[in-house]
RNA sequence: GCCGAAGUGGCGGAAUUGGUAGACGCAGCGGAUUCAAAAUCCGCCGCUGGUAACAGCGUGGGGGUUCAAGUCCCCCCUUCGGCACCA
């Protein structure tokens, strides 16, 4: 072997042979427990960023683990390839985006090559490919066949100047981000899928979910919001209409003192008809953005429609309000308002004058509403014959009464909205639905599918590509005229199957393979960033299920275990400029000086030695110019480096923090593995391969013995189990540590640094898998070390004689002491007694209490 | 605004079930090696006091439970993720 490690060399070799052999391809294996390994597929933006190679590693390691532990493993990659960069990119460049897209493709793959992932290349797909998204559509017609996708308007973020839908990233400050013209809301027919009717299942399972993080659960039924409630019927004065409102606090029914309803409500729209300061107000309304972030926390404004609804129990007469934070495409677009009981109805009504009337008295906390609202469950009041029952009681009393009288109906009620697929975009799966001249709108016939995207196309910046080219358009269903659907599908939609669809990934006679995607599916471990803890995540458990129900795969859920990977931050900094204007400078061009503390005390350009201001740790983007290019990384350091780095500096739910000599330091780590095997390989005389567990061994040696296993024991723990990789390496460090200090003078030490640097390389490699392979076979083996066995533990080696028991004194540490591992309480305490530093917290003080944790501490309590 | 997290030395982090706070790494300081430097090796390294032994303090802030709290409970502050058309 080589003395000095030179992983550029040795990793593109070793690469090499990788995909000569092609070692990770996956083939159905019914005789061997098979492990599906699946990290989040990438956008294909451009290059990869550290977020992604963060990711990769940790399903890598994850990966490459479960195959030392004799799985039979499946790790695919592919490509997320539709989206809105792409036609932001193709306006820019006066290109297409399907060109960009490929040769962005080409480039990320190579890359990820370069990183040494083990991916089973031959499963390789992109979903802006018609071999995909043919079968999404198809998917898309058989579940209009069952009734499962409507038709309906919702609002878009309109740009008037532009003539264009935004989507929400795009409108900055309430105005689009090309033309700057105030966003207005508009109403545009839209296809739906009825996520709404899996809302139940959606939530039940997830108890099925025991390997996902419980805030990723806790989120999404959150987000479901399934509530109990009713829904209750208002007549109107001076009208046979009704207005329908959902409650979940009938037993405050008696405290409305007013109704609000969305703009776009019907009831408004009536009452504007011949009331131009109304219509003026409901015309405001559409000044927002349509993002539930900015309606919540936009200035609550209204305007009574004159219109008055009857109170179905006292017959009051109660003002109907026209509100900007009602929606309308949620529940009924309407809300009855109980001031007292409710915060936002506090407000508005307090802003406008109305009245507030408590009818709960809260039995803990103030009943004062002169501050807000008095939102906890209490005793009735001012509430006729309901007085003094609980808000329990009143509930059911009063649903009662309304279903009696038949002006309500007890109802379950959900959060959860239906999922709009539609997007006013070209650079997506088209919707294969035709419109007919008559109005109608049918599937396009599976005969036809799949209804191909043009690639050929030149972006203008306003219009899709597909909106207007007529010869597109035009074609005919049962020989009459029909047009194509010019919208294409949210890009949720192509990555809610894409985790099946690589378990047969070339299948050409349907979606999916059952026999192939029910070996491999359920996904055993996924990984991706948290950000995706509700939308993609709740979509992809929707898909599953509606795959379940069509008979293509026979499980409940796709995703067994889930791990959410924090984001990649890195230092920034920045010079201001006389107009206050921010130039940022990347990290890499920056020196950081410290004073003797090693406290930051200053920070220079490199390039001309002045100083610039730091902005402190956040996250890697383009704003700030703190990305560090991985590409860079890697041809420095090597992979095996940026990977160990990538792991060992937090554990993998956290942020992390990009540290130049946080990489050096890892890269020292490796020379060090390296060197020790150097040395050992140099020394060996043939007794390495001794059997150290029928040896007989000396106390020393006894003693590094122990703590090999100890540490086997909790890298396997760590890696399996906890997923904690930064606390593994750490161990392995730890051991290393001592390895670097034990001897090498008889056969026996060889034999035992043999069995240790053996362990050392095999826990390794999951993580350096390079650096792995290359001393594996230093080490004398001629196995491939992706399917060596992962190190055993030897029980036998990790009894010791004695234990460490720590002596507290009033529950502070005041001594430690060794003790036979079997000593009893006594035997601890006379020893305790006899400790010098102890019997001074203990001398002439009476001794009330004793705790003894055998193995751990004992505490006296003294006074 | 609503939902979900996080906050520990100069820095990243460790402490897994309530039981030694600071493992491991980075930075820094001192030393060895070297003509010198890099690399490497050895040692020190929470704060305050003390030559030291050791003591007091210390896990965002305030209160509480407990023999014992970074860990459990209540209130508050700050930062981050999501909010349905970024992916």
């Amino acid at each position: 072997m080589q003395e000095q490690y030179n992983p550029a060399a040795l990793e593109s070799t070793i690469q090499q042979r990788w995909e000569q052999d092609k070692v990770f391809k996956a083939v159905e294996d019914a005789s061997k427990d098979k492990f599906y390994c699946l990290a989040m597929f990438p956008y294909p933006s451009g290059k990869l960023h550290m977020g992604h190679v963060r990711n990769y590693t940790l399903a890598d390691v994850v990966a490459r683990h479960q195959r030392m532990q004799g799985k039979n493993v499946l790790q695919p990659m592919g490509w997320d390839a539709f989206g809105l960069p792409a036609e932001n990119a193709a306006i820019q460049n006066k290109t297409a985006p399907a060109s960009w897209t490929y040769k962005n493709i080409d480039y990320m793959r190579e890359q990820l090559k370069s990183l040494g992932f083990g991916y089973d290349w031959s499963r390789e797909l992109a979903t802006c490919q018609p071999d995909y998204y043919r079968w999404e559509q198809w998917f898309f017609t058989k579940l209009y066949e069952k009734g499962l996708v409507y038709k309906k308007n919702a609002t878009v973020n309109w740009d008037p100047v532009d003539q264009t839908v935004l989507a929400n990233e795009q409108v900055i400050d309430g105005r689009g981000w090309r033309s700057g013209a105030r966003v207005e809301q508009k109403e545009i027919p839209q296809w739906f899928i009825k996520i709404t009717a899996y809302a139940d299942e959606l939530l039940q399972d997830l108890d099925q979910l025991e390997g996902w993080p419980e805030q990723v659960k806790t989120m999404q039924r959150n987000w479901i919001g399934r509530s109990e409630g009713v829904e209750i019927e208002y007549s109107l004065q001076q009208s046979d209409e009704k207005l329908r409102v959902y409650t979940t606090r009938p037993d405050t029914l008696y405290g409305v003192t007013y109704m609000a309803v969305a703009a776009q409500h019907p009831l408004a729209t009536q009452a504007a008809a011949n009331n131009p300061e109304l219509a003026e107000f409901i015309e405001s309304c559409k000044n927002t953005k349509t993002a539930e972030a900015d309606l919540a926390t936009i200035e609550k404004k209204g305007m009574d429609t004159g219109v008055r609804a009857i109170h179905p129990i006292t017959g009051d007469l109660l003002p109907v309000y026209v509100a900007n934070f009602v929606l309308m495409h949620y529940g009924s677009g309407a809300v009855m308002a109980v001031p007292g009981h409710d915060q936002r109805d506090w407000e508005f009504a307090t802003a406008y004058k109305l009245p507030i009337k408590q009818v709960v008295n809260a039995e803990t906390g103030n009943n004062d509403l002169s501050e807000g609202a008095i939102s906890e469950h209490g005793i009735v009041m001012n509430s006729g014959d309901y007085d003094g029952l609980t808000s329990a009681e009143a509930f059911e009393k009063i649903a009662n009464w309304l279903e009696q009288h038949n002006v309500g109906k007890r109802q379950v009620n959900y959060r959860l909205r239906d999922w709009g697929v539609s997007r006013q975009r070209y650079w997506g799966a088209p919707i294969p639905m035709l419109n007919l001249e008559n109005g109608e709108s049918v599937p396009v016939p599976e005969s036809e599918l799949p209804v191909r995207l043009p690639e050929d196309v030149i972006m203008d910046g306003n219009n899709s590509p597909l909106k207007t080219n007529p010869q597109w358009r035009k074609t005919t269903y049962e020989g009459q005229p029909a047009e194509h659907e010019t919208d294409t599908f949210d890009t949720f939609m192509e990555s809610s199957w894409y985790y099946a669809r690589y378990c047969s990934a070339n299948f050409n006679d349907g979606m999916l393979n059952p026999e192939q995607a029910n070996y491999w599916l359920p996904v055993d471990q996924y990984i991706g960033g948290i950000e995706h803890a509700i939308l993609h995540l709740l979509y992809a458990r929707f898909f599953h299920k509606l795959l379940r129900d069509t008979g293509l795969v026979n499980s409940d859920e796709p995703f067994k275990r889930l791990l959410c990977q924090g984001m990649v931050l890195a230092d920034s900094y920045y010079r201001e400029d006389d107009k206050g204007g921010r130039t940022w400078y990347s990290p890499l061009d920056v020196e950081v000086k410290r004073n003797e503390k090693g406290e930051i005390a200053s920070a220079i350009l490199k390039q001309d030695g002045k100083p610039v201001q730091a902005d402190g740790m956040t996250k890697m983007s383009k704003s700030k110019n703190n990305g560090i290019d991985p590409q860079v990384m890697v041809d420095l350091y090597g992979a095996d480096t940026v990977r160990l780095f990538m792991m060992f500096a937090a554990p993998p739910e956290a942020t992390l923090e990009w540290s130049d000599s946080g990489v050096e330091g890892a890269q020292r780590f490796l020379r060090r593995v390296w060197r020790l095997v150097y040395e050992l390989v140099n020394t060996g005389d043939g007794n390495a391969h001794q059997n150290t567990a029928t040896t007989p061994l000396n106390t020393d040696q006894q003693e590094l013995r122990r703590e090999l296993h100890k540490t086997i024991a909790k890298v396997s723990d760590d890696m399996g189990r906890r997923q904690n990789f930064n606390t593994a390496i750490a161990a392995i460090m730890e051991l290393l540590n001592r390895l670097q200090k034990a001897p090498l003078d008889s056969g026996t030490d060889i034999a035992l640094m043999q069995e240790a640097l053996d362990a050392v390389v095999l826990m390794l490699a999951p993580i350096t898998p390079h650096l792995s392979e290359a001393l594996w076979q230093a080490l004398g083996h001629d196995d491939d070390v992706i399917f060596a066995a992962w190190p055993e533990v030897d029980e036998s080696a990790m009894i010791a004689s004695e234990q460490l028991i720590v002596i507290q004194v009033n529950g502070k540490m005041r001594g430690k002491i060794n003790v036979p591992v079997d000593a009893t309480a006594e035997q601890v305490e006379a020893i305790a007694m006899a400790d010098e530093n102890v019997s001074k917290f203990t001398e002439g003080k009476t001794l009330r209490k004793k705790i003894y944790v055998p193995g751990k501490i004992f505490n006296m309590v003294v006074s």
